[in-house]
DNA sequence: GTTTAGCACTCTCAGCTTTAGAGTGCTAAA
DNA sequence: TTTAGCACTCTAAAGCTGAGAGTGCTAAAC
């Protein structure tokens, strides 16, 4: 942390008006410059002699000996943490979110994926979102089996909020069509309105002592149907829009730097990163450069956010753009997106 | 069409070989580099005269006035229509296809999906394929209706296939919850194991004359829900992977160029191309260049071909290059990917 | 008539030099 | 502690140069 110095922190100061400057034109930043832009009552001489003590740090960088500076990992990191105002939304930037929203149809997977659409839209990164785990609020609603070639069966789940999974497994033995009607009844009559915390804690216990006396081959079915179901709780999909914002920065008009960019989101990057545990509990979750631990997007930032149903946490969303990356207005905005989508999505779920 | 000089066609085999080479080295290429590289006995004298020729018919082209030849879309073009060889696939390559479809499970979606990756895996261009639209062959086999928020209702068709779509219909006046449940027992019972045809010509008329006697919102409702059922066969989406492969070459180092690119592809361009009608009967279309109808990726070379269900075409795939495109192994693996792809969706149908 | 050798000409590309100017670090004085 | 002054460093753009790749033309050869 940055010594303040008697009489004001002008230090603090000039590494904030350093990185800001920076972010707004990706130019290193001279002396001279810092004095006149922001109208600092000190000489540029001044202005070095901190600089250099801002560079022993290891706050700023010079990309050669007689450039101005550049923020390091370091540097941005404590701007984030310790220098970001936060910035209000105009009521045009609240509209033009609410208006994507308005007009998005009931169906779960469409609404995470316009949500990637509007926040590469809405920063000019690119946008991603998962689709949401349902921990204890998603709640089935009907059970479809299909017979397939084979053993095959497919699994349909359909659950109340109108979000739908798919699977096809193989059983052992061979279940007879009859059975597989009998049992796709009878689970949808049990399950219907239950949740996963239900069906897992209390009817596939119950079921396990109440109907093992029932045909092997049956049993073992419903018992992996029923697993079947509760998996699609871990299961998560990202959706990433906006690969064609990233190619505007000067950062990425190297093609190889593009290249190994995509490389990595497309070699489930993202998918990692998000099944990691969150441990801010500020929210929003920076990773800045090297931070997100991975060579090939370390000139990247990465922004996420969880959003939620019934208050609690469903899935996250976020941004990757540049490392010099405007905070602060990415901040609200995916503040404000994820409160929204939190939003939408809650009540959709409450038929 | 090139006139054939007397004595045999030395002029298509130098263009040939321009064009051969160009596409293998993306370099201009000269006079005597033609007399050496492909051997033939005349002398580099005599090839420029040719070659000035070529230029005047409009099939080769100079980036300057002291530099070697580059193909024009019309020589493409020519190249293409009249100078391919088919190239026969290794039994490694055709294995490499068998084996990405051999684990692949029983969802159209993500079959569908798995073959972009393919596609772009085995050819290094970006891979994209469309989710096959049912014409006649598409059974139908559930209805599901989901009551929404507000007079909302969700629409949730599954095929014999597995696939599903689902949709959210708002009707102008509320329909009981009773009478959904009727309308839905009512249609499962009536279009299970139906096809579009059939739905549309026999059902769809059948039911309008007879039960026009139904309360009005009922019979309407059930008439908008069949049309939702018929909607589908038009629906289309299509499947884009790998990005990360075109940036390799070199007519994308120019990141502007990406970008368009980019961007073409993410407002739809394919789905235009892919609604366009196919001409040609030899079942790979070739857009060169120009041909593609759009500025933004006037760079590119686009093969489609249609894959098959039951021998009818369901759906299309193809990869987007650069023009300077290895047309004939591309071709060749389409056509096999297609006949695997036709193969393994129309087994998959066939429970 | 066609082909070819020969040659002057054109153009690019890579490398080098030059120059302007942006910016620094240091020193000594305020 | 701050600042003016200045020498020094480094980049980026512009201009220059020579090598070489390749052409088109011409006139002679086949």
């Amino acid at each position: 942390m940055i010594k303040k110095t008697v009489g004001g922190n002008r230090e603090v100061d000039i590494l904030k008006a350093a990185i800001y400057s920076y972010i707004n034109t990706a130019k290193p930043i001279a002396s001279q410059k810092l004095v006149k832009t922001y109208k600092l009552n000190i000489s540029s001489a001044t202005v070095r002699n901190i600089l250099v003590k801002l560079e022993k740090q290891g706050y700023l960088t010079q990309p050669h000996t007689s450039a101005g500076r550049i923020p390091t990992d370091k540097g941005y990191r404590f701007y984030v943490n310790f220098l970001l105002k936060t910035e209000l939304l105009t009521n045009e930037e609240k509209n033009f979110i609410d208006d994507a929203y308005s007009s998005v149809n009931y169906d779960i997977e469409s609404i995470i994926e316009e949500t990637t659409k509007l926040l590469s839209l809405i920063t000019s990164y690119m946008g991603f979102a998962e689709l949401p785990r349902f921990h204890d609020s998603g709640t089935f609603k009907h059970l479809e089996l299909i017979v397939l070639q084979g053993h095959r069966i497919m699994i349909i789940i359909i659950m109340r909020s109108g979000d739908m999974k798919k699977k096809v497994v193989c059983f052992r033995d061979e279940v007879s069509s009859a059975d597989l009607q009998r049992i796709c009844a009878f689970l949808n009559e049990n399950l219907e309105g239950l949740d996963f915390t239900h069906i897992r804690s209390d009817f596939r216990e119950i079921f396990k002592e109440k109907y093992s006396y029932l045909d092997e081959t049956v049993y073992s079915c419903v018992i992996v149907i029923l697993d079947v179901i509760l998996s699609f709780e871990e299961e998560k999909k990202v959706f990433i829009d906006g690969y064609e914002y990233l190619m505007q920065y000067p950062e990425f008009s190297d093609i190889n730097k593009a290249q190994a960019m995509f490389r990595a989101l497309n070699t489930g990057y993202l998918s990692r990163i998000l099944n990691m545990p969150i441990d801010s509990n500020k929210g929003i979750k920076v990773l800045i450069g090297r931070e997100t631990a991975d060579s090939d997007i370390e000139d990247c930032s990465l922004l996420t956010i969880r959003y939620s149903l019934f208050g609690s946490p469903m899935g996250s969303l976020g941004i990757i753009g540049p490392r010099r990356m405007t905070y602060s207005r990415v901040i609200s905005k995916l503040n404000y997106t994820a409160a929204k989508l939190s939003d939408i999505m809650t009540k959709l779920l409450l038929e």
